[in-house]
DNA sequence: GTCTATAGGGTGATAGAC
DNA sequence: GTCTATCACCCTATAGAC
């Protein structure tokens, strides 16, 4: 056998960063603590040093989440006119959700614990800017709420086969534009 | 010990009622067989003479939950004026959702294996009536998905936690009233 | 037709050796 | 700081006794 010292193989960081992947992978049904710890080359028990129980790692999990879904966001959020910014930030919301769907839905499984993070406001911040851009009035939270279940609820749909073979069949645009036109008919008053 | 003759105790519709009851009081992390056979007075195995794995019981569950679901949304869309229709029909969606969700989402969780089925028709045709009574277009595929998806949504986020304290804040009336406004101006002109 | 017993898998978590 | 060993559960499913 041969003689090797121990080494500092691990790191909170780097343990949220292998059970994130490892949940993007293949994340159906949720982190597995052995399968991390094997994955870092160790035993399960060693992952008790640097997180107390399950439950902690999977809140720095789902806020490492949330910034990379905020980043998705942010990048399609940077144009000018309000109609242009809420489709593209609409659609940058399908496709994260689309391409990282575990992910996503591990996300939106843990709402009530990640609520008032300063990760899970700024997701929030780019949908409420989004919908509140197109209606004129500054903090339109229903129009906001509304967005968002739309989007979640026809990410989920999508995702889950319920679409069948046939597709969608124009509901995102039907839906996007639905609320488009209804929330310019609220429009305040330009100055 | 008390000599027993074995009797009958079990039947198909009744591990299937005894399933789903467990399910709705109790069923977010999902059907345990062992539980099942305890509340019925039974061992698990025996289960197995009536279902040849869990999965097929499973099943049957979830028809039998989609029968539920048809008849909680028929009992509401028996309006003639079309907005009413479509107000009654969400309200309902929604109501079924909050009130029995662990069966809510097992159904939803199985869209894919019960796609096609009588039952799941039964469900989508009350929806797709009510979204294409008010486009007046007679096969609204695209209103009825986007409807779908704004109120599966507007359920799950409800019942995550995800409106916090404040609660949804006019959300369910905004969309309902975007899509109304949205799906009329549509319409197709009455003869 | 139901039973016991068991195969064979999974999980989170802890004690104490090294 | 990681290890082995173990506790204490959970689960579906099958073989064969009664």
């Amino acid at each position: 056998m041969v003689v090797m010292a121990y080494s500092k193989l691990l790191s909170p960081p780097e343990i949220v960063r292998t059970a994130l992947q490892m949940l993007e992978e293949d994340g159906a049904q949720g982190i597995s603590l052995r399968a991390v710890a094997a994955t870092l080359g160790v035993k399960a028990p060693s992952l008790y040093r640097y997180f107390p129980t399950k439950e902690v790692l999977e809140l720095a999990v789902a806020y490492e989440a949330l910034e990379a879904m905020s980043l998705s966001l942010q990048r399609a959020s940077a144009f000018q006119d309000a109609e242009k910014r809420f489709r593209k930030t609409a659609e940058a919301y399908l496709r994260f959700a689309r391409e990282r769907f575990a992910l996503y839905s591990f996300i939106m499984g843990r709402v009530r614990e990640t609520h008032g993070s300063v990760e899970a406001k700024r997701v929030w911040n780019l949908l409420l800017e989004a919908a509140s851009g197109v209606s004129g009035h500054p903090d339109d939270t229903a129009a906001a709420v509304a967005t968002w279940s739309f989007l979640h609820g026809y990410a989920v749909l999508e995702q889950s086969g319920a679409f069948g073979a046939s597709g969608p069949r124009g509901a995102l645009e039907r839906g996007l534009t639905a609320f488009l036109t209804s929330f310019q008919l609220k429009r305040a008053p330009s100055k």
